[in-house]
DNA sequence: AGGAGATGTTTTAAGCTTAAAGTAATCCGG
DNA sequence: CCGGATTACTTTAAGCTTAAAACATCTCCT
């Protein structure tokens, strides 16, 4: 354990009382908010999908990882890319073929994979989303400035890092 | 429109070749940045409440906020601070109920209104979760220093605000 | 070749989530 | 005090999500 530096102690005096070791409360305050973030602009995100193309922010989300793949991919890879489990691509998938959005091809290589790609309908609306999702992103963020910007993209990298550490240290 | 800065002109050529005014690819990236440590820390926390207290994230991020609220909350307040629908709430509640944890007693002044708080049950167990969850959400932000932290409260602080302009700017 | 283990996918059961529509009670202007 | 608007809550239908189990195919070792 560090004990607090010189500048430590005048933050800590400034914000509240002397802290214990073991008090996290502004790490709490810190996921809490972020979170919030997060909340807001992907419930508005969801909500405009919705309203103005019809769609479910997921089905969204696939069509963007298979429009940076041309060549089209598997359900594993798909699952990977999206950080869901496998089975919600399963489904996914379905009603996106059913909607003529995707199509599925099993590989000439492996008779148990199964790839899958844009239709040209599928590649045509997605583009039209994307383009308006873009702008929808930038709005938000336009309150802030663009070296603020840079600076929460650098530090949401480190925190990236420091989480992924924290998670695979206790497998 | 602002024309770009020297600072900024100098990031671009930097970064990459001129930029077209309709280019928004940088708060995209921001965005899935902040997406992607989002699901992150929501993810493991869930695995890990789920492992350990069997418990699901909805319904402790409920039980939370009655742990705030000593003397009970209507479904409306729960719903309006959990920040999802009102159907939702009905239905956690529902659980909660079942399992022990909270408690319903219609309100004496509003026969339309229930207050729900926590059991006895309830209350001790979310203490005991609520530890363990700071602790983990320390741990995975530990990587991070003091000062990054509070760089990054202030900023998320900052665009929370955008957001929320964004947002409201045009209902 | 044969079989163990790995990998790709689907199914199942349970729970979360929402929008929209429906029911019940309250509020408030006339 | 009465009727329309508002507020509190529930129900419904549809879709998303997961973990776990089941199934299919492939890989690789011997």
């Amino acid at each position: 354990m560090d004990s607090p530096s010189p500048l430590e102690r005048v933050l800590d005096a400034e914000t509240k009382a002397a802290e214990n070791p073991q008090d996290h409360r502004d790490e709490l305050r810190l996921w809490l908010r972020l979170l919030t973030c997060t909340t807001l602009i992907e419930g508005e995100i969801r909500r405009r999908l919705r309203e103005r193309f019809d769609v479910t922010l997921p089905r969204f989300d696939l069509m963007a990882q298979l429009d940076k793949a041309p060549d089209g991919l598997t359900l594993s890879a798909l699952s990977k890319r999206m950080m869901v489990s496998n089975g919600n691509v399963t489904g996914l998938v379905e009603r996106l073929v059913e909607t003529g959005h995707v199509a599925r091809r099993t590989s000439a290589t492996d008779r148990r994979a199964q790839l899958i790609s844009l239709t040209e309908l599928g590649r045509a609306e997605f583009r039209t989303m994307a383009a308006a999702h873009e702008e929808w992103v930038a709005e938000m963020f336009a309150g802030l400035g663009r070296p603020p910007r840079e600076d929460l993209m650098r530090l949401l990298g480190r925190t990236k890092s420091s989480v992924r550490a924290a998670i695979t240290a206790d497998i």
